[in-house]
DNA sequence: CCCAATTGCTTGAGAGTTCAAGTAAGCTGG
DNA sequence: CCAGCTTACTTGAACTCTCAAGCAATTGGG
């Protein structure tokens, strides 16, 4: 009853698991070598960075770097201790945390940016011509849109935001 | 001096990540929930499994498996004190190690495989049209030509059915 | 109202991964 | 033939991630 797969279909996924592993691997080195942080703290800071006064919800930050509350709620933790987030209480649910980007955390993503972005370019698109890319930002969005259609895709900012810096 | 990702490079740069990231979660947690092991193990499994004699190498196997040394002997060690993996010392050179797997572990293995070829195809291959997926094979492997001087390490393994015994 | 279900987030324990060292065993050139 | 390098693998500590509970605040049906 299995669907098994024929071997074409079995180099394909081996190919995508070694290539995909091979790009993580690649870039979470880069980071850790050169700035001190894995790649999903990086991704943290860049989305706090891009948000309203560099600040979000837990839940919406989780959300955004595709990461479980619990994930997310340690990691917080850990860029705390390191001064580069700081959280804050929500007035108006006292249940909301909102997480900040502090200056010295956007000095340390500002310096850790360049290297990188030079990486990513390493790891896939300097090894891929334009047409390649294009064809692999299609097969991500049809994996993607495969799974957990999220209706609720407004990034609303939700009651009582926080001051502005 | 920095080559920025322009916005099509971005959403496609992000798009990859989420996807690869949540194919390879996907299947995680299906061999955690349905074989009690996280798909590191299946894929050492599988390689042994297709190996002469179910043995090899620690070294051999931890190059098949795209596994650094260390990761691959203690993942060995938590495998043989499942009964699935057996370690035996090589004769010729005392300084290598044999990996086999037990007739348990082939049994384990083969329980496991039809619900993990399951979730590769509805994680990834229905989700593409057969174009795409010819055109992500060709993707993948550019992407570890650029940056594989080792002609002899064969791709991450995947959910294939066990050897035959 | 009010109590149960839900929501938002945190915590703790257990596992896996990584890097740096460490241990042998084999090889090599003087 | 043996000092010193290399190879093969293991170990330990630090860290991250996951799952399952847990807690407090909020919501909603009766």
């Amino acid at each position: 009853m299995t669907r098994w797969l024929d071997d074409d279909e079995q180099r394909t996924w081996r190919a995508f698991l070694a290539a995909s592993q091979l790009v993580q691997e690649e870039l979470d080195r880069q980071l850790l070598r050169d700035s001190g942080m894995p790649h999903a703290y990086y991704t943290v800071l860049v989305r706090l960075s891009e948000a309203p006064g560099r600040t979000l919800r837990m839940s919406e930050l989780a959300a955004q770097v595709n990461s479980s509350q619990s994930r997310l709620s340690h990691a917080v933790k850990r860029l705390e201790e390191r001064g580069w987030v700081r959280r804050e209480p929500c007035a108006a649910d006292k249940r909301v945390s909102w997480a900040v980007l502090t200056d010295r955390g956007f000095e340390v993503l500002a310096a850790a940016a360049p290297g990188h972005v030079e990486a990513v370019r390493q790891s896939l698109f300097d090894r891929l011509d334009p047409d390649q890319v294009r064809r692999l930002a299609e097969i991500c969005a049809a994996v993607l849109a495969g799974s957990a259609p999220d209706p609720e895709t407004s990034p609303d900012p939700g009651p009582g935001a926080p001051a502005a810096p």
